[in-house]
DNA sequence: GCCAACGTTGGC
DNA sequence: GCCAACGTTGGC
């Protein structure tokens, strides 16, 4: 089973917004980088982990974490022209880009910020505090999940209320 | 709103 | 295939 994080500003689509999703569940469309897709593409697995990041958002922060539900597919808004992702090089037959489907473990109770990830020694070269990290798809060692877990519990021990 | 760090584009 | 110009990301 492999980790990952994925970035999504608030605004646009937040975790609230995936609690309140059919199935709590939604397919990560728009993703327009490369690097990003031939991970999704190439090595994201239905029950693959995920870490729920808010980008552009106060504070910028690890808000909850999801699994993977489905496995890459064709994304349809790379070929609406009334898309903002719209990309004239995609079509249905050559479709270029593609979307995993999520669905929502928990909500943290709270908002793990960048500054306190920064604190954790086990987290020091984790992808997303790296300087000049923009990858909106990012491989997480098992290691750095399992941390910012435990990070993420009120108490050790508890188990967490799950939605 | 600034700007550093990247990715992409396109002229050559 | 180089690389300057440009666009985007995203913390601050």
């Amino acid at each position: 089973m492999k980790y990952w994080l994925l970035k999504t500003e608030p605004e646009s689509f937040s975790i609230q917004d995936l609690a309140a999703a059919k199935d709590q569940t939604t397919c990560w469309d728009g993703v327009r980088n490369y690097q990003a897709r031939n991970f999704m593409r190439d090595e994201m697995r239905v029950g693959d982990r995920v870490l729920f990041y808010h980008s552009n958002a106060d504070p910028p922060a690890i808000v909850g974490t999801a699994q993977v539900v489905r496995e890459a597919y064709a994304d349809p808004t790379a070929w609406n022209k009334a898309d903002h992702h719209f990309d004239p090089k995609s079509s249905p037959d050559n479709p270029i880009w593609q979307m995993v489907d999520i669905q929502l473990d928990e909500i943290f109770p709270r908002p793990l910020g960048l500054d306190e990830l920064r604190k954790v020694p086990t987290l020091k070269n984790m992808e997303l505090l790296r300087r000049g990290s923009r990858l909106s798809v990012q491989p997480v060692k098992k290691s750095e999940f399992d941390a910012v877990l435990k990070l993420a519990r009120p108490r050790p021990g508890v188990a967490h209320k799950r939605l």
